[in-house]
DNA sequence: AGCACGCCGACT
DNA sequence: GTCGGCGTGCTC
């Protein structure tokens, strides 16, 4: 019994995923309980998982209290850990539990580890001994103590299942219980890297020095696309190894996860832990126990992978850290590159945010020496950065309903020609965004949500990219009745591979759009095929700036390089510029150079000039300049209160009362604007109103948002969910 | 989250 | 009469 254990009988607070306010008091067992514990208790008919929190709160009758079922066979939730989650509730605004719950969403949690029956040998000879029966205790000795199963025993000596059975009975085969979870394969720190060259040996140096020093720092390692970021930060990863701390490094997206394993694989000599959505039941337990034993000693993942249980956390990578699949938008809203600081500087960890376009809020905190930075500037090999020229489509000549220019046609012709591979980047799925009736002009929409209907050829089908939703498409307008005069207007990926198919018939073409793909490993695949030159010409949504290597890839053509520049949205400018340039940097990663050819209407717009010429600090000055202007982030605090119903009148309704009553929010001089129609306003048939607040940096804003927000009481189908630091502001 | 309680419509 | 729809409320 530990020293800040908690007595026999005493009230102890107990955290469970329960989707209560908070703890809930338990009497401690006879040998007495300590804080981290991970227990089963009573709950009303139930049996759940709970964390033991501290002290109970006193605040429930001793004699009314439930005693802890047990405590459960896992080491304990470290302080940090408990530390965090509190933390990382009180920023977020999220009751405990379900912060917990990110925390313990593993299956079998209260069943313990799970045990598989393992063989060795038992001694006893048997009273007869056959050539099949002396195999299997050959296959047995060579395995050496390891654990094998029956049925692994079996197949390495070429026998039935029978044969084995026969040789436990005789007794010359014991069977033992076995943990099912093994922990994962030791890494090797000094395994073979690539050669670094002089740049990024410096970088990794300035790592290594950091995680020597120990303790919590940011680095923002900023450096170009195919500068080898990602060589720099696996030193870092191996001196953390080197240290016998663990490391984790986050993947927005998990598609990218298996080109990265195999590069893991080749750097370390073993594969590491894997947590994201793709990973089965099994593999997932065995994760997160093995992480909670510290026999993980490397995790890749995506970003629910921060709320592993780590024993000693000495590193946290966020790869491409300005991608907003980052930041989760349902359930728990967090930004897992907030998050990740958060608990390393808990944990005494160093984050890696790693990134050739980093977020406006970490270049900020790198100018202001918030954060450390390591530059790359200098592509690795042969490769350079590719040119950049703009194609002014206000002086081409272009036929309507068309978007290849001439002068991009052209270059592309000269690669087909050379053998070499062109992306089109367009970021619109389908194959037209609109629908249109020529004879009433009615555009046809999502009847469940405020989304027009885009057309999908390939599936022959209408979508709602809101809800997911299908139908075929219509002969007449369900509008006025007409038939056959529903027209698709602007164009989608679908709709430029026509455009390109007819400009070159006899090229390769493939399409790259997320819903063309059943699951990721046959993005996988195709992506690998297409890198082998599997395509002469690539046409790509967002899909394609994500980190792949295309290395016969010379030219790229961004079709709509205004797309992202409408609306008023201030962080529109910085996706734009992360988005084109990301794409930009796909061209000529091998030994050709590149060139990108950036087709827009507006060649003037400070945006696209500063992707054209390539002085990237001069478009973070004027971004964090013009921010700071309006007090925007991260120059001042924004939180959305999004509120959402079946009854639209009723939710404008409850946005006004919690307008009208926002005197906690005027006392720390935020701004309180709305009620609006939320960015996306109606989803599954739920209108969706948003309030937004803006307080000035430093102002305790969360603790404004609680006072605010605590009276509230949601009758009915009426939903509230607050938002700290939102993707979109507009 | 589950699971019970409770209060109104269409059946034996 | 009662079987069952899911709105509301509770779990130490």
């Amino acid at each position: 019994m530990t020293r800040s254990s908690i007595a026999a009988g005493l009230p102890v607070a107990v955290l469970t995923a329960q989707p209560l306010d908070g703890c809930l008091d338990y009497r401690a067992p006879d040998t007495g309980i300590a804080p981290g514990a991970y227990v089963e208790v009573p709950l009303g008919p139930r049996r759940v998982a709970g964390v033991v929190w501290g002290p109970g709160s006193g605040e429930w009758p001793v004699e009314k209290l439930r005693a802890i079922g047990r405590e459960l066979d896992l080491p304990p939730m470290r302080a940090e850990m408990r530390a965090f989650l509190e933390r990382a509730a009180a920023y977020t605004l999220t009751p405990l539990p379900a912060m917990l719950r990110l925390a313990t969403r593993v299956p079998g949690l209260l069943d313990g580890a799970p045990m598989h029956r393992v063989l060795r040998p038992g001694g006893a000879p048997p009273a007869r001994m056959t050539d099949a029966r002396t195999r299997v205790m050959d296959a047995l000795d060579a395995f050496d103590g390891q654990p094998v199963s029956a049925g692994e025993l079996a197949e390495a000596a070429g026998v039935s299942g029978g044969v084995i059975r026969g040789l436990i009975d005789a007794g010359t085969i014991a069977e033992d219980a076995a943990p099912r979870d093994t922990p994962f394969a030791r890494l090797d720190p000094d395994g073979p890297g690539l050669a670094l060259t002089d740049s990024q040996a410096e970088a990794a140096a300035a790592l290594r020095a950091k995680l020597v020093a120990g303790g919590y720092g940011t680095t923002l390692l900023q450096g170009v696309t195919g500068s080898g970021k990602t060589e720099v930060y696996l030193e870092a990863v191996a001196e953390t190894l080197r240290a016998g701390r663990q490391a984790l490094v986050l993947l927005p997206e998990i598609a990218l996860t298996g080109e990265f394993l195999a590069r893991v694989e080749a750097r370390f000599g073993a594969r590491p832990a894997e947590w994201h959505s793709g990973v089965t039941q099994s593999a997932r337990r065995r994760c997160w126990r093995m992480v909670a034993e510290g026999n993980a000693s490397l995790v890749i993942g995506a970003r629910s992978a921060l709320f592993l249980p780590f024993q000693d956390l000495g590193l946290i990578v966020v790869d491409e850290e300005h991608d907003n699949a980052y930041k989760q938008e349902d359930g728990v809203l967090y930004n897992a590159r907030d998050m990740a600081v958060l608990r390393a500087s808990l944990a005494g960890a160093h984050v890696v945010l790693a990134s050739a376009t980093p977020s406006l809020e970490s270049w900020v905190n790198a100018e202001s020496g918030k954060y450390d930075r390591l530059r790359l500037t200098a592509r690795v090999g042969a490769a350079r950065l590719p040119e950049m020229q703009a194609i002014d489509l206000r002086s081409q000549d272009m036929p309507a309903q068309s978007w290849l220019s001439p002068r991009l046609k052209a270059e592309t012709a000269q690669r087909l020609e050379a053998g070499e591979q062109t992306l089109y980047f367009l970021n619109r799925r389908g194959f037209a965004p609109v629908t249109v009736c020529r004879a009433c002009g009615h555009q046809l929409g999502c009847h469940q949500c405020d989304a027009r209907l885009v057309e999908h050829r390939f599936l022959k089908r209408l979508m709602c990219h809101q809800c997911g939703e299908t139908q075929p498409i219509p002969k007449a307008c369900p509008n006025c009745g007409v038939e056959d005069r529903l027209a698709p207007v602007g164009p989608g990926v679908e709709r430029l591979a026509e455009e390109a198919q007819a400009a070159f018939p006899d090229a390769r073409l493939a399409v790259l759009s997320s819903d063309l793909f059943g699951s990721a490993r046959a993005l996988k695949e195709r992506i690998a095929e297409i890198a082998e030159g599997g395509a002469d010409i690539i046409l790509g949504t967002q899909l394609v700036a994500k980190g792949h290597n295309f290395p016969l890839l010379t030219l790229v053509g961004v079709i709509d390089a205004d797309l992202g520049l409408q609306g008023s949205d201030l962080r529109a400018a910085e996706r734009t510029f992360q988005l084109v340039r990301q794409v930009a940097g796909r061209a000529g990663r091998a030994e050709r150079p590149g060139l990108a050819l950036v087709q827009t209407l507006q060649p003037e717009h400070p945006v696209i000039r500063a992707i054209l010429s390539g002085e990237e600090e001069a478009f973070w000055r004027a971004e964090a300049a013009e921010r700071e202007a309006y007090g925007m982030p991260p120059f001042g605090r924004m939180a959305g209160i999004v509120l959402s119903g079946p009854d639209v009148g009723q939710v404008f309704d409850l946005g006004n009362a919690l307008v009208r009553h926002a005197g906690p929010l005027r006392e720390i001089g935020a701004e309180v604007w709305g009620p609006a129609a939320a960015p996306i306003a109606r989803v599954r048939g739920r209108h969706r109103v948003r309030v937004l607040v803006k307080a000035p940096k430093g102002a305790p804003l969360q603790e404004a948002l609680r006072a605010w927000l605590a009276p509230v009481k949601l009758r009915g189908q009426l939903r509230m969910a607050v938002d700290i630091d939102p993707q979109s502001f507009l």
